[in-house]
DNA sequence: CTGTTAGCGCTTTCAT
DNA sequence: ATGAAAGCGCTAACAG
């Protein structure tokens, strides 16, 4: 009986779609009376496929509009070309722009950005669940997680990239910015200049880079045997309003040189203390940040601060990925970048001409 | 022959994977003696199983700690559960909200985001490949596409939401926040408070936000038989800059009300004024934005502007993409959203005292 | 260089 | 309620 059937020569082995779904592969190979096989190599770099067959299946892709599928493949080979981004809380002003340059260098890698925004620290276990189930290559994480949540990547063979962030207990690969030296690059100057009562504005308590920069800060003022009065902040605008005031009053209103740990804070508080205060920045008092947002450079602002170099970082951050992602087995490097320090013109950093007779 | 071969009972029917790849439902079956089709119905919400089979299911894939392959089903389901967001400039500081906002919408739907950050217009085609290889379910825009790029949506059957966007040519589903609307609440104020010479500083040509927005100015100072002056800018903060500048040369000085089609090129000339010409801001000049991103509330600024309902927004484009993805024949319909005016201090809204005797 | 043949890991009838 | 079997669309040996 099946001796019968007669297969057109060089035809697909399976029927072919009807033209209301999506094509596949063999609609194309159907149509450009090739095999199966054939096209899906015309869509495989480094495939063997000659010049005259590969035209004839571009040919039959166009006319049917057929592009690859991506789960098809991802499921054979194993690789999703997908890579997760976990970031905290996007709207920081400072994310904006690592997110695109981060998506972008993974782009020109032929990888795609799976994107997940914690918006509460809550619900990160619900969102690595999905990171499993869709078999992303690897990961790059500016966000909180405990040790055993960074313990699964390693269980689910997900290479993972830290950003700004520092694995607790086992090591993990990460980059940062070097949150002491930047500090340093600001206290040693503010100090210099003769400044003497010193406040710190702090990030939250379960921030990472914020218990890093004002550990910097305060071990460069002991260093010159000062001290500083701190406050805590959350990062955002308001806690720089909110920080000045109670360093005001905790200082007696003596305050000289304000630390802030990021600079969204130390403009809030440059407002409050020109708006509310009517204090002189930087004449009657220095206001520092860090990080080198866009609007520090404002010229209501012209933030004095350190620059993370973004462009450096997420390159480091998204090669150290990829290496990973090709060989498993690299050890768990970190590597930290030096900010640059931005003179502006909210602190001063020359030795006061009035000073103390 | 094949008679002889012994199955144990209840078992998978295909061998199970080694301890050291990542465990699948072959090998969750076989740890809890049941067939492979039980484990997928355990992790399929809906599906008729035992309360007795559901949890040794259960901790068998704690134990080996599966979780289910989204390719594979996808593959089968053809549901991926990917929505592709394409969003322009990611630094643009208004698009990091709706981004966060969009993400998180989807997430509490069960649905990931895939993110494709054009910085150029110019690779979008690229993006597009990619976006029909992971056969998402939808996709919502937040950038410039061409007629026949948006045509490809249908073509490939994947439902599209513009957001902040129109469909040029052939109709598309989109939520809008009014343009009109918005700048009339602008101008007829500043109209009422006895502005004399106007100007507008527009966003970039191919925004159709920013033609919409200077549109909407012009018309509703026609309406009173004013004009304006007008420059083009790019929807940053040196375009605020740069654009006051000009109109400053071409009105001899004369210009009092400076109309900004978004919030960042407002602060920029706001900034200009104060620092470069010495105006005072509101009192010689009257500047007012639209967006009410984060910054424009801030105290050096206090921003008169008109605030788009980013929640609001975000949240009917996400559910009117999940309408369309369950019914893909639903009409384009599109939404337009009031926005909020803000009175802020950076305009002057009250009728002059000293108005001209 | 090209076609054939097995699956990748899962969902889904269809029986039982 | 459960299991067997048939694919989803593709890649990867393996022959030829």
């Amino acid at each position: 009986m099946s001796n019968f059937v007669v297969k057109p020569a060089k035809a697909a082995a399976r029927p072919a779609q009807s033209p209301s779904t999506t094509p596949t592969s063999y609609d194309v190979a159907q149509k450009a009376g090739v095999s199966q096989s054939a096209v899906s190599r015309c869509f495989r770099p480094g495939s063997s496929i000659s010049p005259k067959t590969r035209s004839r299946v571009i040919a039959a892709a166009n006319e049917l509009g057929y592009f690859p599928n991506a789960m098809a493949s991802g499921l054979i080979t194993k690789r999703s070309n997908l890579v997760a981004v976990l970031i905290s809380n996007l709207t920081n002003l400072y994310y904006p722009e690592v997110l695109a340059e981060i998506t972008r260098r993974l782009s020109d890698r032929g990888i795609r950005v799976l994107l997940f925004a914690l918006q509460a620290e809550s619900d990160v276990d619900a969102m690595l669940d999905q990171v499993w189930r869709y078999r992303v290559d690897g990961a790059i994480v500016a966000a909180r997680l405990s040790p055993a949540q960074l313990l699964d990547f390693t269980r689910h063979r997900v290479p993972v990239v830290l950003y700004n962030r520092f694995g607790e207990g086992a090591p993990v690969p990460s980059v940062c910015c070097d949150s002491m030296g930047g500090e340093r690059q600001l206290v040693e100057r503010l100090i210099a200049a003769g400044h003497e009562v010193f406040g710190i504005i702090s990030g939250p308590d379960d921030s990472y880079v914020s218990q890093e920069r004002v550990r910097g800060a305060e071990h460069w003022l002991r260093e010159s045997g000062r001290e500083a009065v701190l406050v805590k902040g959350a990062f955002d605008y308001e806690s720089g309003d909110a920080g000045l005031r109670a360093l005001m009053e905790m200082t007696d209103r003596k305050l000289d040189a304000l630390i802030c740990a990021n600079d969204l804070m130390a403009i809030g508080a440059i407002d409050c203390a020109r708006t509310h205060f009517g204090i002189a920045v930087p004449q009657d008092l220095s206001v520092v940040g860090f990080d080198g947002v866009a609007p520090a450079e404002w010229a209501s602002y012209r933030l004095s601060t350190v620059r993370q170099p973004v462009r450096r970082m997420t390159e480091a951050a998204v090669s150290m990925l990829i290496e990973r992602i090709n060989d498993p087995d690299l050890p768990p490097e970190v590597r930290t970048f030096a900010g640059a320090f931005i003179e502006g013109t909210s602190a001063r950093f020359d030795a006061r001409a009035d000073s103390p007779a």
